[in-house]
DNA sequence: GTTAGCACTCGAGATGATTGAGTGCTAATT
DNA sequence: AATTAGCACTCAATCATCTCGAGTGCTAAC
């Protein structure tokens, strides 16, 4: 176990580290008030925490920066909560003053604010339609042979698809299809749409339509096809700024690596669990992020997880802070979201 | 006016330039079989074209590289159209060949795949809604007060709003307001919404609903309301590549500008006349770009205007093979949607 | 008009000295 | 036994100096 006065050097090191982004050696440790012993002392601490695995050199007659288990531990036990700012406060909650009415819109506001208030890049994945439910379906014909089938959901979402219609499909069977849609799938979530469309509307398609079989073929198709949720960023190229991120090699490859959707959203779903979850280095097993530390937290609507918000720094990371805005923002979004959609 | 020899020269300097990124000299320049005068004899005319501004120097004693001048002259005159490799041509058709029934999806994918072929960043204004027709019209209550409007045209594209509702408007109203539209305003282009809704709809409305003047103004203000076309962008991080980009200043603000839609939009609206458009350097008007050219062609659908493909790279661009390119698929693009949409 | 020749310039690299911030270790001090 | 002072040592960073080579412009000869 680490010493108190350990635990001191420690937590000096990476807060003046995450400021400076400088390695930090014995002597300019030793000249803070707060350290009333000598640099030969600290030395020797130093070294300690070095073997423990804590704290790095980057040459060897260099001073010390914090490791991937240095950050780790600072995280899990170091971390005084801090309140998020005034300032900050007013920005996040500007956001929800001028009541925005589209969904998308508030979450990619919300997504600029964080990387603006932060100086970090954010992401955010958007509003999951999985869980919401079917307002209303509607099949426009637009050419001979293709439609655009349009699903609203009750957060306001719509989906859409273009698709080709079975050949012999005429405009009755649309819309009586349609009817029989509206009338038996509203309120439906969307995870289930497919098996209670095999359960209630098959019969009825089957008394009401000729051909159903092709139809109802279709529509299986298409409620069962994955729906990805949208990825909204913020600050993209706030990245650049970092000095760990001077090198264009470096940068390349972690925009290649943040550009492809699928990737980020395996990245940013791992655990959809509530609070906040920080992964540091290596922890986030895209090797092009080895060098970031990646700090989530998710919303949700009447306790039905929505989506989650994520920053993406270096490693010297100031935790604190994003810890504590991506608390109060996920809250704030969670509790707006729900009054405004979950209102029963 | 330029000697048959200075123009072999600035041609030969141009070509290479454009290959190795590195200014030339006198002597590479007569290493060259198709030249058979000494380096002496290329240093005056060198010189020469330096005076007319064509060429310059990047410090005293080095060899000479295109000014954005002497770009100019080389796009304007010297080019020799190239063929579309075999390869490439593949790519382009092998859009088309898995027939994709969504608009917007053939866009992304052309962008991606316009970025992949030349290594450069593509983007591409999105089909323009201005003078597409109104395929159907929708309305559906998702809250009390609140709705969500929906338009489809008749390229299949749906335009979505979430709206607070006039309060005092109730279900039936709100049924025969949607039937009314549909009624007289399909078939009408977004662009003539609002006077056909004023000339022709007015009075309808006036007969059948109670409220109609906030319904009315209602409507005037949602088919007003500015109707921006999508950008989609393609291989960001091939900017990167780059040799004038390897500094991250440079490269921070690039993005910063290119990822402003606003600006983008009225950089690449700024002729839409057809035919491919190039710009050079200091010619794109925004500071960022003064490294970069830009080369434009559009799209159309039966003649109208639909959007625009760029390629955005440095000054020392393949620009016969990028214009070989664009041309290809501007056209092909027009061709296939033409075939799609405009079929009466 | 063309070319050979020459003095000159400058960037890019290599080399070496200097500095300063850091280390580890040992011996003295508390 | 813990702390500290002291010292030898290491290394990155900086700067001056040098060399090399690719380039130039200019002049005089072809």
């Amino acid at each position: 176990m680490l010493t108190n006065r350990q635990l001191l050097i420690l937590q000096i090191l990476i807060d003046e580290y995450i400021r400076n982004a400088e390695p930090l050696g014995s002597r300019s440790i030793s000249k803070r008030q707060d350290i009333t012993f000598s640099s030969a002392t600290i030395r020797n601490e130093l070294a300690d925490l070095e073997d423990m695995g804590f704290i790095e050199k980057t040459h060897i007659s260099s001073g010390r920066i914090p490791s991937e288990k240095g950050y780790r531990f600072y995280v899990d036990h170091l971390l005084a909560p801090v309140n998020v700012t005034n300032s900050d406060l007013q920005q996040i909650h500007s956001l929800f003053h001028d009541k925005m009415s589209e969904l998308e819109l508030l979450i990619e506001h919300s997504a600029k604010m964080l990387s603006e208030i932060t100086k970090y890049t954010s992401i955010i994945l958007g509003p999951e339609v999985y869980e919401t439910k079917l307002k209303h379906l509607q099949i426009v014909p637009i050419s001979i042979g293709t439609a655009v089938i349009i699903l609203i959901t009750d957060t306001g979402h719509v989906e859409k698809y273009t698709v080709d219609l079975p050949i012999d499909m005429d405009a009755s069977d649309l819309e009586r299809t349609v009817n029989i849609l509206n009338d038996r799938l509203q309120g439906v979530p969307f995870s289930q749409l497919k098996s209670k469309l095999v359960e209630e509307v098959e019969g009825l398609l089957l008394t009401h339509l000729n051909n159903y079989e092709k139809i109802l073929d279709f529509l299986v198709q298409l409620f069962q096809t994955e729906k990805s949720d949208k990825v909204y960023y913020g600050g993209k190229t706030n990245i650049l700024n970092q000095p760990e991120f001077q090198d264009v090699e470096k940068v390349k490859a972690l925009y290649n690596a943040i550009e492809q959707y699928d990737l980020v959203q395996q990245l940013l779903h791992q655990d959809d669990s509530t609070g906040i979850k920080v992964k540091i280095g290596a922890e986030n097993l895209l090797k092009e992020m080895k060098s970031c530390s990646l700090i989530t937290a998710s919303y949700s609507i009447g306790g039905q997880h929505m989506g989650t918000l994520a920053i993406l720094g270096p490693t010297r990371m100031e935790y604190p802070r994003v810890i504590g805005l991506l608390d109060l923002l996920s809250k704030d979004l969670t509790r707006v979201l729900t009054d405004r959609y979950y209102s029963k």
